[in-house]
DNA sequence: GACGCCGTACCAACCGGTCGGTAATGCTTT
DNA sequence: AAAGCATTACCGACCGGTTGGTACGGCGTC
């Protein structure tokens, strides 16, 4: 935490090269020297900042972690008073942010879990705390949309906050198969038109 | 078609051994001798059969697709009257599939088109055609039920069908990066209450 | 002058793919 | 049906290039 502000560290430079290398050909598929070359350094700085590429994997998640959660924990929709708008405002953010470049709006743990879920536990792990993390962000509001307006409704909001995830996921999915991005803000759409459904919101048609 | 009964040929050995290779340790990681030793032949044999690794990925998943499509096809919830009984049967069935290990019920063109939309296309085709292809045939009886159950609600066919894969792709994301099957279970669950509120099916509680 | 930081040079293992050769399986012709 | 021939199916050694990782040396700084 408290990174240095300007000049970004070499460790930094690595790390969001691997982010980006990641994201579009897969953890496996990227080699050291891709990275070392996007960050315009060479293999003796890589293997002086990590030890081994799974030890990068599991940074690489990490650095994921930090850099989105600060996005959404400072994001506009917090602004709202009842906690179900939070929510539909965290939806809609999530939608708008389905455009462009499929690397530049998917998500690099949930790639790398489907990847290295069995031959690298230690990634694994990395990008099941990130997801989790990430969903417990949404639990308090869950609960308190939950107890006011789905009390009989037996969901819980752990489970709920999870199913955001694996929607927006899922999208990111049909997106890079289909290679059709409006296939997978639909999705999004459908995640909304659930939660306004179960918590009872007048959609209008 | 019409494939000689009890002795697997070796083209089929050899793409049975990489379904489960990669299912485990997804494309990139999956070496060809992996799959030889699997299928018990040499990389003779696999070349003879494949021009190149991309080439057995593209069978490998169109060999999914119609290992897939027979078991559906042929399941038991077509036996139900009406169309949104035989869609919440499906649903059901997916939900029934979720256990055991992960690389017995995860898909396999759904964990390739992550790691290869990029870098292979063809690959990335083949897995878009046959998750199209499967949400294609869902999409008749989403059609009914929303004539019948929904005719103002603005979804289409189409995209209700999509929406079914993709929470259960991001089930099966869950599922790999938490390590917990039961999560997985859950946002099928999700994704049944879903239909059952937009079809406006009493669900008690 | 010791230590953090990073570049250069290098290595051993591995991986996709090729190639020459062989056994088996037809298909033809007599 | 036997012989002759062509094609398919498969083996396994080999090759060129790549990859993760190491050894080491230089350079700046406190």
């Amino acid at each position: 935490m408290a990174a240095p502000p300007h000049p970004r560290s070499t460790r930094e430079k690595l790390l969001d090269a691997a982010l980006a290398t990641i994201r579009a050909r897969g953890y496996a598929a990227t080699t050291v020297e891709e990275i070392c070359a996007a960050a315009g350094v060479t293999k003796g700085a890589f293997f002086h900042h990590f030890r081994n590429k799974e030890d990068l994997g599991v940074a690489a998640a990490d650095h994921w972690s930090a850099t989105t959660s600060d996005y959404f924990r400072t994001a506009d929709f917090h602004r709202h008073a009842d906690p179900l708008d939070r929510i539909l405002g965290y939806v809609d953010l999530r939608r708008q942010l389905v455009r462009g470049a499929l690397a530049d709006f998917t998500c690099l743990v949930g790639t790398m879990a489907q990847e290295v879920y069995q031959s690298h536990p230690a990634i694994r792990d990395a990008c099941g705390r990130s997801i989790s993390a990430h969903a417990a962000t949404l639990e308090a509001d869950m609960e308190a949309a939950i107890a006011a307006r789905a009390p009989d409704c037996n969901v819980t909001a752990k489970s709920l906050a999870l199913h955001t995830q694996a929607v927006i996921q899922g999208a990111f999915i049909l997106a890079k198969a289909t290679g059709d991005v409006a296939t997978a803000a639909d999705q999004i759409d459908h995640l909304r038109r659930y939660l306004a459904l179960l918590f009872s919101v007048p959609t209008g048609a």
